[in-house]
DNA sequence: GTCTATATATGGATAGAC
DNA sequence: GTCTATCCATATATAGAC
């Protein structure tokens, strides 16, 4: 509360007024932050576009807003390790996507989408769980690893930005290629 | 200091007795960790097996490995974003790898390794950086995140488990079709 | 080596002045 | 609304008995 306070600029007593005390303000904060790492991507994956662009679409944008706010994910997967009831307020937040759009669930969109593709022959089969997180798991775990990575394979700050960049230009041809039947 | 001399079924002060303080207990534990993270997976990459073989073996013996010890990715990640001097100390624990297979570093070894395989037309041109960032993405992600996954997947823990499974099965296929040319 | 007792610091939270 | 002052609990760490 002390560190938070100091950053705000404001007294420690200012933020109990506001938010009670420290379960409700590590509340407030999660659902902002959590509402924020899905947003933009359950947009897409809910959408209209075809596969192929919506893999495209996904890890260009999502690598550019991870970059942007890399804690992010490590702070949303911490928090709800220590506090379990935290993945309802996940789903909650999740939840007001769907009302927003107007239509389904993105994950029941995308699902159809990749059963129909398999069945055309257009790609390999695949869950829609593997498929999520497989791209999930590309996009996001570079940042989350970020020191972990850096170290291993001795980057600076630099070259974790070169790095970056030959990601965003060769992962989605990694995807889309893993797919192909 | 309390719960963990609670674990270990002593008293407070005897840890202080045996590692002086918090900050040098947490530097043996992260050693220990890093390490174990590290040792197999180094072990195979860095191995004379085929590209093909390595991929399953790595898949394989890691998601078995994760299953069981699913804290370690986590803990040694946050350890390093907190305290910036583990990131030489992981250098170190991978570096012991190194003096016990008596050879190159695993790094190098899988490098050369891609090279070749690109070179002879059986793999597409994929830097060492990117293919390490891809497996480890893949196999450590869903266990980093298992809470998060779980709850935009709606899996409880026998879904996870069964998911688990079927990653273990398919997720070979999935980098070597992606690497194919 | 292992414990009890204790010194010291810090964190969350509240009371009350302005 | 915003601050100062303060209460209370807990954490790390040390001293010293056994």
């Amino acid at each position: 509360m002390q560190e938070i306070a100091e950053e705000a600029g404001v007294n420690k007593a200012l933020l109990h007024y506001y938010f009670r005390n420290k379960a409700r303000l590590g509340e407030a904060i999660f659902r902002r932050v959590a509402h924020g790492l899905f947003a933009r991507v359950g947009a897409i994956l809910g959408g209209a576009a075809t596969l192929d662009d919506k893999v495209r679409q996904v890890v260009a944008l999502y690598i550019d807003q991870l970059a942007a706010t890399p804690y992010a994910p490590g702070y949303v997967i911490s928090e709800i390790n220590q506090h379990p009831e935290r993945a309802k307020q996940l789903l909650e937040a999740i939840g007001q996507l769907r009302a927003q759009a107007m239509g389904d669930h993105f994950i029941a969109v995308l699902g159809r989408q990749l059963q129909d593709a398999a069945r055309a022959g257009r790609i390999r089969a695949i869950s829609i769980e593997q498929f999520l997180a497989n791209v999930a798991s590309l996009c996001v775990f570079p940042f989350v690893a970020r020191p972990m990575l850096c170290a291993v394979l001795q980057l600076d700050d630099r070259g974790f930005e070169r790095f970056v960049r030959e990601r965003k230009a060769t992962l989605p041809d990694f995807i889309l290629n893993a797919l192909r039947p």
